[in-house]
DNA sequence: GGTACAACCTCACGTCGCGTGAGGTTCAAG
DNA sequence: CTTGAACCTCACGCGACGTGAGGTTGTACC
């Protein structure tokens, strides 16, 4: 007999594990030393190392703990199932991560956009994105980002420093009863619409998703200052434009 | 006063949380409602609603309950270093599931490609998995799973299938002796020096990294049946290959 | 007024894979 | 015989709830 068998203190420096994992996988029957001193101290042979090495083979490969066991435990499991059924989850987790990181980098570059950035501004940027998702879809989404992304942080600076403006001066002309005929009003009612077209590109489902989106949520608009009113005079204004002289 | 106050049960249902999460919340202290009835009941006003709303925004980017607590409780936060930082915790996140989805899917195709799979065969090619992503760079490990599927599954089955012939031949004319620059071990050295350039595809990275992990990991090698010995002999053989007659 | 039944309430334990002590025993060396 | 390292066994803690148990309240119908 040598001096082949290990105690725990061993085992845990050469596989990386702590002694608590293993006292756990003892606990849980996972991995129980076959030896033990005569005063209680574990005593792992070379079985149980091996045991230990297909164990962490199995959690690398993302099974829990019990999953291991119920493997381990019979000789007769099909293989392929077992790792075909762990891969789907995985590709599920893989594709939820992603999405993940997509919100992210697009909230990361909204703000990095953005001049000065309240709380309220964040949380607000957060739900427009959670809108944005719920109304369009991820193609018409994809389409949007890289428009964003080929205008440049700058220009989309400037674009939403300029719409704030815009709505401003509209409800100017509105208070003042101006006609929604008017030169000055046709003047922004272009504007209106050249910023408009920026955004969907002229793709008409992401302009149908924007309708949509705009009569649903009616209480995101009038945060920006939109109030139902406004935005009717707005109507008039773009169909006068349309609309011969 | 209107009947603008929730009960829980309608708060859940909106939100499509559970009752015991929006008890959870009121427990840590993240949502109490501002009102009760008489009797216990608890009353989410509209400024609860809003603010859960801002909650499961900051959920819905991953982040725990006490730092949306702590997010929504200061208001100077900096919206862009928080964002940052999570998105930096997504994209390791995001690199880890990736690796695994890659081990997992090489798994299941070396599985579909073996014939039989006992228990035994299954662990051993993880540990070979994990052994290779310790040896290869990923550049190598990448080129070494292009060519494999390049080689579709039927070829590999029969590479894999040819070795332990292979191996069997040639430890049969070591041990009766044969002259390592005889015909017969000619031949089988040739093919042997053939499967291997199959596999590294000539890349002289992998050849290394193959010798180098030979080196390391004997076990491995003897596992399936190609002690030092036999090695030792085939290396002779090589050499007589490359030696003119 | 009584009687269902749904919706609400408050404990309080379970999950998963250990980390992190507390408090005590054993081992190996000097 | 002492010292310090290594070992032992509890046992609580985490995070975000799920899942009962056991009791009260609200509402509708007879």
């Amino acid at each position: 007999m040598q001096h082949t068998e290990l105690k725990v203190g061993e085992l845990a420096r050469r596989t990386g594990l702590s002694i608590r994992a293993l006292h756990h996988y003892d606990e849980i029957g996972l991995l129980k030393p076959s030896a033990h001193t005569a005063s209680g101290h574990r005593l792992y042979t070379a079985a149980d190392i091996a045991r230990l090495s297909h164990i962490l083979s199995l959690k690398q490969l993302g099974f829990s703990l019990e999953e291991i066991a119920e493997t381990l435990g019979r000789a007769d499991f099909s293989a392929l199932r077992v790792v075909e059924l762990r891969l789907q989850r995985a590709r599920e987790q893989l594709a939820e991560q992603r999405q993940l990181c997509d919100r992210l980098d697009s909230l990361a570059r909204q703000l990095r956009a953005a001049e000065h950035v309240s709380a309220d501004d964040f949380l607000q940027t957060i739900e427009a994105m959670t809108m944005f998702e719920k109304y369009y879809t991820p193609e018409q989404l994809k389409e949007l980002e890289a428009r964003r992304q080929a205008m440049g942080d700058d220009a989309l600076r400037q674009v939403e420093a300029e719409w704030p403006r815009l709505i401003a001066s509209m409800r100017e002309q509105m208070e003042q009863g101006a006609d929604p005929a008017s030169e000055p009003v046709r003047a922004l009612a272009t504007r209106w619409r050249e910023l408009i077209r920026a955004f969907t590109g002229g793709n008409p489902g992401i302009e149908k998703s924007l309708q949509t989106m705009h009569q649903q949520e009616p209480r995101m608009a009038e945060r920006q200052g939109r109030d139902p009113q406004l935005m009717e005079y707005v109507g008039r204004a773009m169909a006068c434009l349309d609309a011969p002289k």
